[in-house]
RNA sequence: GCCCUCGUGGUGAAAUUGGUAGACACAAAGGACUUAAAAUCCUUGCCCUUUUGGGAGUGCCAGUUCGAGUCUGGCCGAGGGCACCA
C-alpha cells in the first residue's frame, strides 16, 4: 500500500489554508478566539492542544455556515523578554519578534484556520497607543487613582521584584533577603464595579460553573458590620469589620493592620519599629501571609467592649490584619476563629465560648467555627447564629454602636510596573507637583529602544532624554511616569483590537466590534480563571463608561478551560533534571540514560515545564509524525477540559490510523464493482449517517475524544464493507461524508482524500436524513437491580411488547418463572426492572 | 492556610435526565502470515467454573433509591489559583 507523504501533503494544503478563510458572508457571525500566547521562543504543548481545539471549533462552525473571525496574536510585553535580554545581551524588542516569527511559522505548521491578516502585538505602538488613550479616558471617568502599596524589593539589585522572583525569601538572582517596601502606585478601580462584576455571572450561561465560581469566591461578597470600640483613657475610635458580629461577646482583644492609622503614635518607638520590620519580612502574597506565624504588638492600650459594662480588652498591632479589607481592624473570638485562637494562645489571651458546640466542658483544642446555640451573651443567649447576627447587626444600630455593611474581598487592581519591557504610562509629574495625562495628540508615549539594561532598577529611570519632557498646553517642565503597566491590561481589551486591527483614529471601529462581539468561543488555560477574565470584563464595563455607543457588557459568551499537557520527569543520579530524549526506556520499569545507561528516576506525570525538563517539541513531532498526527492525538486521549499525558507511543499510532484512513480511501477509489443488495446498503448508510450524528453532537459538547474514538469505530464498520454487496457509488459517497466530518480534526489528509474522489463543495457539512439512522437498541433486562439480559428491540416498544420479548425468548426468562412478580419498573429505550420473590 | 476541581482495568479513557460499567485506543501476553524481522491481522485481558453460568467491582466509609460511576454527608489522595509569571 502506498505511504502516505505526510509533510508533502500539509505542505501543499497549508499553502492554500493561509489564503482560504473563514468567512461566509450570508452565513451568522461566530467569533472563534483562542487565549494569544506569549512569544517566549518556541510553541509548547500546551499551545498545541489549545489552538487545535479552536481550529475544530472554528473549521466546524465555518463548515455549519457561521461567519468565522478566527484571529492570532502576541502578548508580546513581559518580564521573561527582559530577562532573556539581560542574560543574551539582546535587546527585548529583537528577542521578542524573533520569537514571534519563529512561533509564527510553527504555528502554521499546524494547518490551523487562522486570519494572519488580523494578526496584531501587543509590543507594537499601533496597538499601545490605543491602550494608553483608553488609559486617559479611564483616568478622566475617575477609574485610575493613586495608592501606596508594597512591593517584593531587592536590596542588592535595588529593584522590584515579581513573586515567581522571590524564593524562600530571597532574591533569585542576588540571593538577598527580600524586603517589603511601599511604593506609590497606579490603580484601576475595579471595586467601582464589585457588585456588576458578581451579578453578571449570572448572564454566563455558556461559562463553566467552577470558574464563575472561583470568581465568585474572588470578589467575595460578605454581609456583616462595623462596630466602634471606644479606647480607654484616650479620644480615639477604633472601627473594625466583622462578619461575626454574633460573637461580639466572646471578644478578647482587638488586631489592628501595621498601616493601620494608630500605627502613627507607634512610630517612634523602637520596639514597635522592630515589629515593623519583623512583618515586612513575610512575602507580599496571600498565601504567604496566611502561612507565616501570627504575631502581634501589645499596644498597652485598651479599649472598651461595647455591649459589656466595664469590660477592657487589649489592642495588638498584627500581622494577620489588612489595611486594604475592611477598616484595617478586627476584634478577636478567639473560641470560633482559628485565627484567633492560635492569636489568645501565643499571648495567653482570654478564650470566651458564645456558640455551643454541645459539649462546652471540655477545653477547646481549636476554634468551633460550625452552628450552634448561643451561650454567655446575654440577649443573644439561645438564639442559633443566623438569629444572632441579624439581632446583633439591629441592635449595634439602635444603640449607634455601628452600622450594618456589605465588604468585597476584591482589592483594586495594581497596574504599575517598575520595568522597562510594557506599555508606557501615559501620565507626567508637573514641578507643582501635580500629575496629569499627556495630550492624546502626543500619543504613543513611545518606549525608548536606546536603554541600558544593566542599570540597576527601571531602565526608563536612568534615561533622562526620554523621562524629562514637557507638559503641551502649558509649556511647563515635566518628567514623565516611569513605570510601564501590568501585562495583564494589554490581555484585557486585545479581542477588542482583533475586529477592526487597522483601525487608527481610536482603539476599535465601533461598528466592526458591534458586529463581532461578543466573542462566541473563547478557549484558554485553566489557570486565567480568575485575573485575566475578570480584568477583561472590568475593561468591557469601564469602556461602556467611558464610550456613550459601547454598550458591551461581557466580552465572552462561551468559555472553555482547557487542561494541562503533562508528562514525567526524568533524574539522574546525581539528581539533575533530564530532557524525554536524554533517557531510554527499557522496559516499562527500568529507565536508563542513554549514554551511559545509568539509572533513572522517573518522577509523576506533571505540566510541561522548562524547569523540570519534561518537555516534548512540537517542531520534532510534526516533522516526525505530521501535523494531522499531533493535532489528533491530543485531541484523541482525554478530554479537552482534562489534563492529557503525552505520549510517544499514541502520536505514532494517531500516525498509523492516518495512514489507515488514506489506505481505506485508496482502496475505494479502486475498488471493483461488487453485487449490489438494497438492504445491505440500506444498513450501511443507515449506520453512517448514525456516526455522523454522533461526531456532530460530540463536536457540539466538546468531547473531541469521542468523537475520535467515534473515528476509529467508523473505520472498523466501513472496512468490513469492502468485501460486501454495495456499490462503489454508495461507499464513495459515505467515504466522503466521514472525511468532511475529519476536516476539522485533521484538516491536510482529510482535504486530500476528499480530492482523491474530486469533491465538490468540500468544506460544507454533511447532511443527514434523521429518519434513516440505526433505530435497533440494546434493552437491559434486569431482575432485581441485577441485568439478567440484553436484548435488541426496535426503538419505542412498549411495556406490554417488551413483556411479550421476554416470556418468549429471554435469558431472564427462568427467573420469572415460579416467582411473583412484585413490582415492574420500566423506562422506555432503557431497561426494565422486575422486583420479585418467591411464591 | 484559603478558594476551586478531579479520583473508573497495567495505562489514557467511555457511559442523555440516576437505568447494559469499561466503548475506543495505548501497553502486554499468545497466535496467524513470513526462512527471519518489520508491517499487518486475530485472540486474551478481576475471581470461581471445562463450558453454560455465577460473583465481586468506578479512591475509602455511610446514606437515599426498584436501581448509584452519576445524588447527599464524612474521610483520604492528586492538581489549579491566591492579586508583580503569563
Amino acid at each position: 500500500m502506498e505511504r502516505v507523504n505526510f509533510q508533502e501533503i500539509e505542505k501543499k494544503w497549508q499553502l492554500k489554508f493561509s489564503s482560504q478563510k473563514l468567512y461566509n458572508s450570508k452565513g451568522k457571525k461566530f467569533y472563534c478566539l483562542e487565549m494569544f500566547p506569549y512569544p517566549s521562543g518556541k510553541i509548547h504543548m500546551g499551545h498545541v492542544r489549545n489552538y487545535t481545539i479552536g481550529d475544530v471549533v472554528a473549521r466546524y462552525k465555518f463548515m455549519k455556515g457561521f461567519n468565522v473571525l478566527h484571529p492570532m496574536g502576541w502578548d508580546a510585553f513581559g518580564l521573561p523578554a527582559e530577562n532573556a535580554s539581560k542574560q543574551n545581551n539582546l535587546h527585548p524588542k529583537k528577542w521578542t519578534n524573533q520569537n514571534i516569527v519563529t512561533m509564527k511559522t510553527q504555528l502554521k505548521m499546524l494547518g490551523l484556520s487562522i486570519d494572519w491578516d488580523l494578526e496584531i502585538s501587543t509590543c507594537d505602538k499601533d496597538y499601545y497607543k490605543h491602550q494608553q488613550e483608553i488609559f486617559i479616558d479611564f483616568f478622566n471617568e475617575g477609574l485610575v487613582s493613586r495608592k501606596e502599596t508594597y512591593v517584593n524589593w531587592d536590596p542588592i539589585e535595588k529593584t522590584v521584584l515579581a513573586n515567581e522572583q522571590v524564593i524562600d525569601g530571597k532574591g533569585w538572582r542576588s540571593n538577598a533577603v527580600v524586603e517589603r517596601k511601599k511604593l506609590s502606585q497606579w490603580f484601576f478601580n475595579i471595586t467601582k464595579f464589585s457588585n456588576q462584576l458578581l451579578n453578571d455571572l449570572d448572564n454566563l450561561d455558556g461559562w463553566p460553573e467552577k470558574v464563575k465560581l472561583m470568581q465568585k469566591n474572588w470578589i467575595g461578597k460578605s454581609y456583616g458590620s462595623e462596630i466602634n470600640f471606644k479606647i480607654e483613657k484616650n479620644k480615639d475610635e477604633v472601627k473594625i469589620f466583622t462578619t461575626r458580629p454574633d460573637t461580639i461577646f466572646g471578644a478578647s482583644f482587638l488586631a489592628l493592620s501595621i498601616d493601620h492609622p494608630l500605627s502613627k503614635n507607634f512610630k517612634d518607638k523602637k520596639d514597635f519599629q522592630k515589629f515593623q520590620e519583623e512583618c515586612n519580612k513575610t512575602g507580599t502574597t496571600e498565601e504567604a501571609l496566611a502561612n507565616a506565624e501570627k504575631i502581634g504588638f501589645d499596644t498597652g492600650l485598651f479599649a472598651l467592649h461595647p455591649l459589656i459594662k466595664n469590660k477592657k480588652i487589649p489592642i495588638f498591632f498584627a500581622n494577620f490584619v489588612l489595611m486594604d479589607y475592611g477598616s484595617g481592624a478586627i476584634f478577636g473570638c478567639p473560641a470560633h476563629d482559628q485565627r484567633d485562637f492560635d492569636f489568645a494562645k501565643k499571648y495567653k489571651l482570654e478564650i470566651i465560648r458564645v456558640v455551643s458546640d454541645g459539649d462546652t466542658q471540655k477545653d477547646l483544642t481549636e476554634a468551633y467555627t460550625g452552628a450552634g446555640k448561643m451561650i454567655n451573651s446575654d440577649f443573644l443567649n439561645g438564639l442559633d447564629v443566623d438569629q444572632a447576627k441579624k439581632k446583633i447587626i439591629q441592635e449595634i444600630e439602635n444603640r449607634k454602636l455601628g452600622k450594618r455593611q456589605t465588604l468585597f474581598r476584591l482589592k483594586d487592581w495594581g497596574i504599575s510596573r517598575q520595568r522597562y519591557w510594557g506599555c508606557p504610562i501615559p501620565m507626567i509629574y508637573l514641578e507643582d507637583g501635580s500629575v496629569v495625562p499627556v495630550d492624546k495628540s502626543e500619543l504613543p508615549v513611545e518606549l525608548p529602544d536606546d536603554i541600558d539594561l544593566n542599570s540597576k532598577g527601571n531602565p526608563l529611570e536612568s534615561h533622562p532624554k526620554w523621562k524629562f519632557t514637557k507638559h503641551k498646553s502649558s509649556g511647563k517642565k515635566a518628567i514623565r511616569e516611569t513605570d510601564t503597566l501590568d501585562t495583564f491590561v494589554d490581555s484585557s481589551w486585545y479581542f477588542l483590537r482583533f475586529c477592526s486591527p487597522e483601525h487608527k483614529s481610536s482603539p476599535f471601529d465601533i461598528k466592526k466590534v458591534d458586529y463581532w462581539m461578543p466573542v462566541d468561543q473563547y478557549i484558554g488555560g485553566i489557570e486565567h480563571a480568575i485575573l485575566h477574565l475578570l480584568y477583561s470584563r472590568f475593561f468591557s464595563k469601564g469602556l461602556a463608561k467611558c464610550k456613550k455607543n459601547f454598550s458591551l457588557s461581557e466580552p465572552f459568551k462561551n468559555l472553555f478551560t482547557q487542561g494541562m499537557v503533562c508528562h514525567e520527569s526524568y533524574k539522574d543520579i546525581k539528581g539533575n533534571w533530564l530532557y524525554p530524549d536524554e533517557v531510554e526506556k527499557l522496559d516499562p520499569k527500568t529507565v536508563v540514560k542513554r549514554d551511559d545507561k545509568s539509572k533513572v528516576k522517573v518522577g509523576p506525570p506533571e505540566s510541561m515545564s522548562k524547569s523540570k525538563k519534561n518537555t516534548i517539541d512540537p517542531e520534532k513531532m510534526i516533522k516526525e509524525y505530521g501535523a494531522d498526527a499531533v493535532r489528533w492525538f491530543i485531541l484523541s486521549d482525554s478530554p479537552p477540559e482534562k489534563d492529557v499525558q503525552w505520549s510517544d507511543t499514541g502520536v505514532a499510532s494517531a500516525n498509523k490510523f492516518l495512514q489507515k484512513i488514506w489506505n481505506l480511501n485508496i482502496l475505494i477509489s479502486n475498488r471493483k464493482e461488487n453485487r449490489v443488495t438494497k438492504n445491505v446498503e440500506e444498513k450501511f448508510v443507515a449506520n453512517i449517517n448514525t456516526y455522523v450524528d454522533k461526531v456532530d453532537k460530540s463536536i457540539e459538547n466538546f468531547r473531541f475524544n469521542v468523537s475520535i474514538a467515534n473515528f476509529y469505530e467508523i473505520y472498523n464498520f466501513i472496512k468490513d464493507y469492502l468485501s460486501s454487496e454495495i456499490s462503489n457509488k454508495v461507499l464513495s459517497e459515505n467515504i466522503i461524508k466521514i472525511m468532511k466530518l475529519m476536516i476539522p480534526f485533521a484538516p491536510h489528509l482529510s482535504n486530500e482524500c476528499l480530492e482523491l474522489f474530486k469533491c465538490k463543495n468540500v468544506n460544507k457539512w454533511p447532511e443527514i436524513d434523521k429518519n434513516k439512522i440505526i433505530d435497533e437498541i440494546n434493552f437491559a433486562v434486569q431482575i432485581n437491580g441485577k441485568t439478567r439480559d440484553i436484548i435488541k428491540i426496535q426503538r419505542g416498544l412498549g411495556e406490554k411488547e417488551i413483556k411479550d420479548i421476554i416470556r418468549k425468548n429471554s435469558k431472564a426468562k427462568k427467573f420469572l418463572e415460579n416467582n411473583d412478580i412484585f413490582k415492574t419498573i420500566f423506562v422506555q429505550n432503557k431497561i426494565i426492572n422486575f422486583i420479585i420473590r418467591n411464591k
